[in-house]
DNA sequence: TTGCAGGGGTCAA
DNA sequence: TTGACCCCTGCA
């Protein structure tokens, strides 16, 4: 990819298929604010960053060269030709349109860990609570940083969360998903389980090791596997990923398990990515959404 | 103003 | 297969 050094950050030239507002609104990540101007504003890897398009280009701004290269360009998947992944899925009427709708959405490359906690906290919840009950545990339990003199904070460590009580988390909004964090918290500072070679398996093994977190079920699996662990064969099912899927192709109500299949059969090894498209298109334009960050 | 249903699922029975 | 689960929001 291409890119200049700025005053303080790195201009990436012509992403076309970078759109902040789809990267970060289609419900693969909690840590990343609107900001007035049009700008998001995030942390991650233990980084803060401001992002911003300006014309075809993207700004990341509050990062160095070193920085880009070891931490964001991975992050923001800059070097997958999106582009030809739209091409092919477009072949399929549904989701030429949902494409379109959401041109511009990357799958993030997040931390396992932090994908791990903050979708054990997503089920049966809405955006602006998972936000903000993740922005609590970050503020209450994370390492406090400053960047250009602003403060920010790290996800707790697995150990730190495992050091604390049920109420603990409770009181940062967990509710009653506090104690299946606590336990996960527990199973990895342990070393009962490695989150970060489940990279390395293939789906069907990740999947399979994923569920035997407390808290995490089949739609919370395939979202880990997806957005921390770049499986595109992953092909979470949640409601809206119901609606969209029974409306335009399957036209009768049909079980999850087997949405999933006949999606993985359908999209193959792009599955995932077109998930997302189709999320955020159901989203968007089926029925209320009134809970959009 | 108050009350109630329901939400980007999972667990336990 | 079904109800309970935190708790906040929208709506009647």
């Amino acid at each position: 990819m291409n890119y200049i050094r700025t005053k303080n950050g790195i201009l990436v030239k012509n992403a076309k298929d970078f759109e902040p507002r789809h990267v970060f609104e289609c419900g693969q990540c909690f840590r990343w604010k609107a900001m007035p101007g049009g700008s998001y504003s995030g942390v991650a890897g233990g980084r803060a960053l401001r992002v911003k398009k300006v014309g075809n280009d993207i700004l990341l701004e509050g990062t160095d060269e070193r920085n880009f290269h070891e931490y964001w360009a991975g992050y923001f998947d800059l070097s997958r030709d999106y582009g030809a992944i739209k091409e092919t899925l477009s072949r399929d009427p549904v989701l030429k349109r949902a494409v379109e709708y959401g041109s511009g959405i990357r799958i993030l490359k997040q931390d396992v860990w932090e994908t791990l906690v903050s979708f054990i906290i997503s089920a049966n919840n809405r955006i602006p609570r998972i936000m903000s009950t993740i922005e609590r545990m970050c503020q209450s339990f994370g390492e406090r940083k400053e960047q250009n003199g602003e403060t920010y904070f790290d996800f707790p460590a697995p150990g730190r969360l495992a050091a604390m009580d049920e109420k603990d988390l409770r009181g940062c909004g967990c509710g009653f998903r506090a104690k299946y964090v606590l336990k996960a918290a527990r199973i990895v500072s342990e070393g009962r389980a490695d989150l970060y070679s489940l990279e390395n398996a293939d789906t069907e093994d990740a999947r399979d090791a994923l569920l035997y977190f407390p808290g995490v079920g089949p739609k919370v699996a395939d979202c880990i596997m997806l957005f921390s662990m770049a499986k595109f064969d992953a092909f979470p099912v949640d409601v809206w990923v119901k609606r969209v899927m029974e409306h335009y192709y399957l036209k009768r109500e049909t079980s999850l398990a087997q949405i999933r299949r006949l999606a993985c059969e359908r999209f193959g090894p792009l599955a995932g990515v077109a998930q997302q498209y189709l999320f955020y298109y159901a989203r968007g334009t089926m029925g209320k959404a009134t809970d959009r960050g």
